[in-house]
DNA sequence: GGATTGACCAAAATCCGAATTTGGTCACTT
DNA sequence: AAGTGACCAAATTCGGATTTTGGTCAATCC
């Protein structure tokens, strides 16, 4: 049988998922957990904590996901093509991020917000690791790695979040394409031909 | 003297730019520009008439503004920086847009948001041309002009309001660089020495 | 006689106390 | 010791009274 943290943490995501962080109630984790609601505390100490124990799995999660598609051999940008696209998946495959997001476009709700931001901030800080790497090996000109993955990093999520607002979704292809040509290669056309003035 | 339109527009410019435009109410709008609620009926047709004036003429500034920055014969892409420079100046300008921002942040107001997407997508709009223009001329590769506008756009802005929040100001050079970098020439490093392991 | 006023109105926003809900506790059962 | 569920204080929501606000228009002014 599952043990029973491991069962309320499940109910748990499962609540955040379907009604975000403030309409989901301890009472409702409790019922989906098929336990009393006093039984969550002993494993948790308070909803906050429900919240940030799933939050932290998702992390955990992705940066597991995103390492297995790597390969160690391929061009530098192929594998943050790869990696980047990996993480367009999980936020789908995972419809707590969706829903997250909707609260705190809508209700402005604190604790969702937050932590939204810290599963970005550890995104951001593990493509400052892959980018600092990318220097080393002269893969990537050297800059500053952490500036350069807070603008990828929001980019990224400005894509995502924003252009939807007033446009047809980008779908994945169009999404990670746009990344490729934008950051690796650089909009310049250098094969320009000499101008003639 | 001044035009009573003017007058009223001018009133209503710095009500909106000191409480936002769900706090501005017109009796304070009349009181301003010194004259009784009823005779704004006469100019405006109503209260978003007169919002929607203020954002007509601050994007007929806006664009006055950029143009007169850009250098025929430079380059494209030092151009471009010119020009997205000159955009976040004005908006520091002019205190508007910071108070619709904040109030939108805050409440949520509809109008407010409206206008400001309103205003942005002006500039993105003008900014996709100019992108155009660049793709014909072969200085920029082909690519989707709307969905690459809007990403500079959201990026420099970015950059120069968020990055700020949580670290060192971008000095000038540095964002020149940062934005060459990324976006003109890209992140890839093409002259990388052959590996040794 | 057109421009301007300000009392006036319906609708929307705001207040505010009552009623409900919710996160968290703990004496008690199993 | 693990788990329960009645219980509580604090927070949230509700609803209706009250105020404010965008907009109008007959009266007034120049």
């Amino acid at each position: 049988m599952m043990d029973l943290r491991e069962k309320i943490a499940t109910a748990a995501k499962q609540a955040f998922s379907e009604f975000g962080y403030k309409a989901t109630t301890m009472d409702q984790v409790a019922r989906l957990a098929g336990i009393s609601k006093g039984a969550i505390y002993i494993h948790f100490p308070s909803k906050e904590a429900l919240f940030g124990n799933m939050l932290q799995e998702l992390i955990t999660h992705l940066r597991e996901a995103v390492e297995a598609e790597l390969r160690p051999n391929a061009d530098f940008f192929d594998n943050l093509e790869r990696g980047l696209r990996r993480v367009v998946a999980f936020r789908q495959e995972h419809a707590v991020f969706a829903k997250l997001a909707q609260e705190v476009r809508q209700f402005g709700t604190e604790p969702a917000r937050a932590g939204l931001r810290h599963v970005e901030h550890s995104i951001v800080d593990y493509l400052k690791g892959y980018l600092e790497r990318g220097i080393a090996e002269g893969d990537v000109k050297p800059c500053d790695p952490e500036l350069v993955a807070f603008v990828l990093m929001r980019t990224y999520t400005t894509l995502v979040n924003d252009w939807a607002d007033t446009h047809e979704p980008l779908s994945n292809e169009n999404l990670i394409l746009l990344f490729h040509q934008l950051f690796a290669d650089g909009l310049r056309n250098s094969s320009k031909v000499a101008k003639t003035e």
